[in-house]
Order: structure tokens, then C-alpha cells, then sequence
DNA sequence: CTTGATTATGCTCATTCTTAGTATAATTAA
DNA sequence: TTAATTATACTAAGAATGAGCATAATCAAG
């Protein structure tokens, strides 16, 4: 154990952003290079604090603010060594919500419905088909490719976990496991590149595009964390705009979730939590009977403290 | 936007630990020069990744296995340059579970329970009077202190959501957000080291044992986490024998939450999860009716992907 | 102006999950 | 033999969840 704070060989920092806002029902992120990358920047030594770093980085590359910022993850790639050639590359992403999207259609920063990474993610409509289809029957010859038989089976088994049968069992949280079983299973380019670029394999990828270096592997995690978070915390405001009606706000949390909801329970859910009020104007944009605006009440973040246990506290207290 | 992956300024890695073991019902954390200090390691070229890195620095130092790593948080602090003077330090600090402790009573490398540094975490013998006696009554001095109304109304409002009333509306898992609370009120000595070196506050600190650096804050971090993830996954085996009564288990889930559970609906919950077996002993070591001895069932981990959704989602599909 | 399609919203109901017990069994220490 | 202690079974009230019916308010056609 060294007691002084170690030092240990000089590396570079990279800042890789999830940044997603949200337009006509479809969950968006920012690409570069014809959605091949995530946007990175680099952390320089102005900045007081890693995150003010992504913020001001960010900022000045989109022109707005952004809503929210949440750190992802970090991780040194042996295989990725900086463009110096010398140093060894730390890359720390972040997850950044923003309330609108800067030049609808441009072509380099270009906002991307994340489900052309991952389209066997949406499931708004009900099961996608992907899964059943294309994912589980080449899954399966995968596991069956195992050595040893107890590998079958445990491979049988994370796919059942992950993906279910195709129809129930479906958990939009672990849209980072089932990219992580897929990459495994040689499903995805990005395997392919990486293992075989000398010999392809002859299976084909399964559909969804394709990142450079680890870029989609970083998106997974922060749709996997966008997913967890807004079930306990209601930062899917930081993507709505001022006003919106009470169908807006749950077509923008199925777009996230990738999961249709009850319209019904889901008034009930956001009504008796306090999270929105109601502006007193309605609107008429829809074709129907015409739904009240409602905006959201920041003072609950503030008030609420909301978790959900599941062990058996005594008393709440 | 930069397309290729900027290259920032060289920057020297640091990881840190918090670990965790338990023994007696103390959760424990091991802790250098006097309990001043997280243990702090080099993250060297010769590691694959920053986990391996990890449990290499760490398994090398205590010469236990760890069962369980999980990555906490990175940052940078503009305001502890590297020792060699010249490059910044990133600090990525991780929690690590294991289920032996070693050199019990060492002084260096030594275990310590963790509520001698948040003493006002621990509700397992009902409301810590510390909150309501001492913390409380300074809160309300700073919150009264601050220059503007708005400024007051905001602070109590933070207070009482992350205190409560001493009494109810506790949730252990915001050990983070009080202790930042309690250093932004300078209650704790941490803040007095930093801003009023040379001009002590008038205020006592709040009771519980600083630490140098930031490391006080990381392991709230650490804790706040496993105090988190307990309630949706079963990590804390990682903390036990192989063997143990339901009792053990309980003293130990009640140790990492800090709170008490009532005792039947606990092994309800453990059972109805499949979480456990008999092994088909029983042991006599307790004072009235021996109780069975269980053993984890490491197969559920996989078999089971848990998740409390709190959306309405549409059916259980 | 009537009808059907469409969207909004109020309300009910069965089921399951929680919380907080009561009751009883099997031990040891005195 | 009794009291204290620990383990375990069982129950009942209440809250939360998931599903659906019914009704209201609008627009587009005929």
C-alpha cells in the first residue's frame, strides 16, 4: 500500500459524450463523421473540474445549454494508444441531456434517432421482431458452438436473461449486456474488425449500425443509464420543452424506454407524484378533444428525495 | 466539434479504493496512516484495463481475492497538483467487496468501521441522536446565516430533504448529498483545512473522523452506492461466509444500510428470491434455537436480471 | 348538423406487494 | 423448571400496480 498518492505513467485524457435530445417522438444523439463517432473532446488544463470541461466543451460546440450532465463511465483501451503514438488514452464519457437540437439535418454534427444503433432496442410497438427473428436464432447457434457443454449452458442462459424469448421477459435496462453478448458472440462489426479483420467471419452481423473504436459500446451505457434513472429520478424534463400536454411527455418517455405504457396508470403515475402543473391553457394541435399544457414543477426535484427499496425497511420512517 | 479524439494535456492517473469487508456487524473499510486515508494506487502501463489495474494493486497489497469491483467516479482536482509538481492528477477511484479481512488490528494497512467516519449514518438502533441533537440545530444556524430569503428557503428545503426531521424521512442512501451538505455549511473539518486555514471557523465541527484529501467524500461515494445497489442486487454475499444463518445475513444487509429490518419479512423477501439454500446444518453458536445454516446460490446472479420498474409499463412482457 | 374517428380524462376493480404484527417452536443459562 | 433468547410460521390491513370500462370534447366528412 503507498501511502503518498501514487504516480504512475503520464496519459491522455478524452471526453466522449452521449448527448440526446429529443424530437417527433424519437430519442436522438449527436453523431460525427456520418454517425460513425460520438462526439470527443479533449479535457484541458483551463478547466476547474472534468465535468464544467464537458459542459463548456459542449456548449460552445452546439450553442445551447445543456440541461443535464452525468458522468458515464471511464476506461483505459489498451488497443486505442493517443494519435501521438506515445501516451496511453483514458477516455471518460458523459451523459448529456439538452432540451433542442442545433441544425435539424445537418450533416456533421448530426442528431441520430438512437435506434438505428440498436434496433432491436425499440419495442414501442411491441415486440420487435429483430429478436425473435434474426438475434435469438443466432444467438443460439452461438451458445451451440460452445466447447465444453457447461459453457452452453451458461451462454443459453445470459441470453435467456438478456433477451428473453423474444416476447416476454424483455428488461429495457440491459440494452448494455445484450450489446455486450452480441459483440461476444461476433454479432456486431465491430467485433469483426477488431478479431478478424484478416479473416471475416461467416456469419452476418445482425442489424443496427456500426461505431467506430468503442463509440457504440458508450452509447449502450448511457441509453442503459437514461433508461435506470428516469425510473427514480425525472430527468426526462430536461428533454421536453416548456409546455407540453400529458401524451407529449409519455411518447417521450416510450421513446427512451422503448416500451409502450398505459396511458391511464401513466397520468395517475405523474399526476400523484406532483412532477407537472397545469398552465391553464390546452391545445388544439392535436386531432382529438383538446389536452390541457402542463409544465413541470422544478421545486420537486428539490422536494423529493424518491427511492424505491426493496428491502424490508421497518417502518417508514 | 473535434472529429479525430482530441489530445489534452498529459495528466497522471490515480486510482482509489474503497474497501469494504464485514465483520462483528461492522462494516468495515480499510484505511491508511491512521485511518487518514483511502488506500491510493499507481495505474501503471503494464495493466490491460483500469479494473485489472485494480484488482491487481489491491489482491498484491491484502493477499485476498476481491469478490466484487464495481467504478465509482473520476475526477480531477484542480487543487491537488501531482506530487512531482507538474502534471494534473485524474483520481478514479472504485468500490471493492471482500468477503476476509486481513491483519485484524494491523495499524497500517487497518480495517475500520465506517460509521466512525459518518457516525450519523447509523440508524440500526433507531434514529442517530446526533441528528436531531447536534446536526440539526448548526444546520439551521447556516441556513438562517444565508444572505438572501430565497437563499434560507432553498438551504432548509435541502436540509430537510436530506435530513429529514431527525426523527422520519430518512434515506440512507443520501449519505453523499448530507456529507457535501455538512461540508458546504463547514461542519465538517475538511472544509476548515481548506478555506479558513488561517482563520478557524467558530463552529464545532459535527462529530465523525475527517479524512485528508478528498477520501472522505469518496468513500460516502462508495457507500452511498453499495447502500444503493443492495436493494436490487445481492452483492453483499460478496461480504459473507460461505456458510451463515438468516440472522447473520440480516445483522449484515442492516450494517451496509444502517438501518433496522423487521426480521420476518426479511427472510420472506431472501426466500421468496431463491437467494438462498440450507446447507442442512444448523448451528448452535446463537443462545436459543439453533438456526439453519444457508449458502448463497450463486446461480440466481445469473438467472435473474432484476429491476423495480416504477413506469407503468404495459404488462409484464 | 350528424356521425364516426380521435384524443383526453375520470373511475373501478382485481391482484399483488408491503408492513406490521401474533403465535409458536426450540434452544441455552440460571 | 423457568426465563431469556432465537427461529420460524402465519395472518390481516393497507398501498401500489396493472388492466380496462365509460364518458367527454374535439375535428373531418358526409
Amino acid at each position: 500500500m503507498t501511502p503518498p498518492p501514487a504516480i504512475s505513467d503520464a496519459v491522455t485524457i478524452e471526453l466522449n459524450a452521449v448527448l440526446v435530445a429529443l424530437t417527433g417522438n424519437q430519442p436522438l444523439v449527436l453523431t460525427l463523421e456520418d454517425g460513425a463517432l460520438l462526439p470527443s473532446g479533449p479535457f484541458a488544463t483551463e478547466h476547474p473540474t472534468l465535468q464544467s470541461g464537458v459542459r463548456a466543451w459542449v456548449e460552445r460546440q452546439t450553442q445551447h445549454p445543456l440541461g443535464y450532465v452525468e458522468q458515464l463511465y471511464t476506461f483505459a483501451d489498451r488497443n486505442r494508444p493517443a494519435s501521438d503514438g506515445q501516451r496511453r488514452v483514458v477516455s471518460i464519457s458523459y451523459l448529456g441531456l439538452t432540451r433542442e437540437r442545433l441544425s435539424a439535418g445537418a450533416r456533421d454534427p448530426e442528431w441520430r434517432s438512437w435506434y438505428r444503433y440498436f434496433p432491436w432496442e425499440d419495442w414501442r410497438a411491441g415486440p420487435s421482431p429483430l429478436v425473435a427473428q434474426t438475434i435469438l436464432p443466432q444467438l443460439s447457434t452461438w451458445a451451440d458452438a460452445a466447447g465444453a457443454v457447461a459453457q452452453q449452458r451458461e451462454r443459453r442462459q445470459r441470453i435467456d436473461v438478456n433477451f428473453g424469448d423474444g416476447v416476454e421477459n424483455w428488461n429495457e435496462d440491459l440494452i448494455l449486456q445484450r450489446y455486450e453478448l452480441l459483440y461476444e458472440a461476433g454479432l456486431v462489426p465491430e467485433t469483426l474488425q477488431e478479431r478478424n479483420r484478416a479473416a471475416p467471419s461467416a456469419v452476418e452481423p445482425v442489424p443496427g449500425m456500426p461505431m467506430r473504436h468503442d463509440h457504440r459500446r458508450i452509447l449502450a451505457t448511457g441509453i442503459a443509464r437514461l433508461r435506470a434513472k428516469i425510473k427514480y429520478r425525472p430527468v426526462f424534463f430536461e428533454l421536453m420543452p416548456p409546455e407540453f400536454t400529458l401524451l407529449q411527455l409519455q411518447r417521450a418517455v416510450e421513446a427512451l424506454a422503448g416500451r409502450p405504457m398505459h396511458k391511464q396508470n401513466f397520468r395517475r403515475l405523474i399526476d400523484q407524484q406532483g412532477l407537472v402543473e397545469p398552465t391553464g391553457a390546452s391545445t388544439s394541435e392535436t386531432r382529438g378533444r383538446p389536452a390541457k399544457l402542463f409544465r413541470f414543477r422544478r421545486e420537486i426535484v428539490l422536494e423529493r428525495s424518491v427511492a424505491g427499496t426493496k428491502l424490508p425497511l421497518s417502518r417508514p420512517i
